[in-house]
DNA sequence: CGCAATGTTGATAACAATCAAGCTCGGTGG
DNA sequence: CCACCGAGCTTGATTGTTATCAACATTGCG
């Protein structure tokens, strides 16, 4: 079902180029990290010239993913990371009852199933929050080739290091912030990120819903409208919709505390 | 700082014989891997014989932590990772204000630092709740011997990732429980690691306070002792100090919902 | 022994959840 | 074009859980 999704490829932006590509997984793709605009912030970021070339060849394969669906299910075999090329995924547990719990939202330039590693299944399902694209990096390959390129096994390891250190701050922000405090650091976090990919860093959209982010913060959806209402009251905001503007970013750090 | 922790060396429990081990550290240490009890466990739990051996020879450092003393500060020069080799750690963040937030504890056979590696410095320090005993792991002489290791690449990757997924257990349980269940999941997690090494699963101390507990969980300490109080009022558990049995392990797991 | 740290228990208060009503926006069909 | 519908959002009233404040008990240690 997983493969469905892949291959029906419900949107038709996708160029030629990549189709062929492939068909022949040797040939340079079209959309190659070398001429990628998130080359600076990827996986392979720190990689030389050739080794960004060899690197391509096993990341030529790209999966386009429908707002709503999912680009894996929890407890699907693991075979491949996602890197995200375009959109936003959010990443959600499920229980025996049916309460979903969203463990993290995703942009463009981040990596998706390291938590998988340790088991060979993937811990949770990762779902499109608009229409995206990832680039498939197959594991085992991807394994293959940092055992003989130090940058690269050195970025992998970096970069699962920086999902510990991001799960940890959230740890601190749900086991000891208020909801006022959860929801500036959230927004102080996403307003970062967007930065970091060459965005606004205090005009963004909210791509997902209030409920989402209540979920993902450990809050109700009211109590995230509630404070959004309050945030734009005190001029910390403005809100319109998905639509936000962080009108004073000293007050929302102020209010976080500076972990 | 760190270093007159380590060359104190509070305890005169060291045997000569790993003094001398790390005088001549190409000499097999009193405690290599191989005969460690932790082997089954620990990092190198995947390696074969000759690997183990080349293993031994980055790891003969060992160092004595004392009860309340420091492994290392946030901010603190990355260098090298720790395992745990007795005792036992917790991971704490501080704030500005002065508050610590506890970020995770640590037994036996589990590994320190490794949220470390991607950004060169420490994020958390790392403090023994008891006398304990670390394996220090040169990190980079780590990564060098992980080129030439495909088994022991592919376990660090593995545990890297395996944090990931403990962490995020630890946010779903941080994000979404009440503070009964965040109880019980606290309880079975510590019998769940108790067990897995070898030790009664259901019968141990708390090596911490209920005030470190609390603020693991993001509760007071006053909720903490009210909770225990009544798990064993219920017949839940049995606990006399920091000594607790765990009476009814299936009715704790049906308060956590089987997330 | 006495002090400090840790733990228990009770009374009260605060914060966020829940329940409930109504609003806004975008889409669909008459 | 407008009316209607539903998902998502806002706001209000009330309840419940947990924090806070406070007193006291227990333990371990100098």
């Amino acid at each position: 079902m997983m493969q469905t999704i892949a291959m029906t490829r419900p949107f038709s932006m996708m160029p030629a180029t990549v189709r062929s590509a492939a068909a022949a997984p040797h040939a340079k793709p079209a959309v190659a990290c070398s001429s990628c605009c998130l080359k600076g912030v990827c996986l392979p970021c720190d990689l030389g010239q050739s080794e960004l070339d060899s690197f391509d060849e096993i990341t030529t394969a790209k999966r386009r993913v429908a707002r709503g669906a999912s680009l894996y299910h929890s407890g699907e075999r693991f075979e491949s990371l996602f890197a995200v090329r375009s959109g936003s995924f959010k990443t959600v547990g499920v229980s025996r009852q049916g309460d979903e719990k969203i463990t993290g939202f995703h942009l463009p330039g981040e990596l998706l199933g390291l938590e998988a590693i340790s088991s060979d299944r993937y811990g949770y399902g990762s779902v499109a929050l608009e229409d995206s694209e990832v680039c498939i990096i197959p594991f085992t390959q991807l394994e293959q080739m940092a055992m003989s390129m130090p940058a690269l096994q050195h970025q992998l390891l970096r970069l699962l290091s920086g999902d510990i250190s991001r799960d940890q701050g959230l740890m601190l922000l749900l086991g000891s912030m208020s909801a006022e405090q959860r929801l500036s650091a959230f927004l102080l976090s996403l307003s970062r990120r967007h930065k970091r990919l060459g965005f606004a860093a205090n005009r963004f959209v909210l791509r997902m819903t209030r409920e989402e982010i209540g979920n993902y913060l450990g809050l109700t959806l009211e109590t995230v409208s509630r404070m959004l209402s309050r945030f734009q009251r005190e001029g910390l905001v403005a809100v319109q919709q998905r639509e936000i503007e962080l009108k004073n970013v000293d007050g929302l750090m102020d209010m976080v505390g500076h972990w």
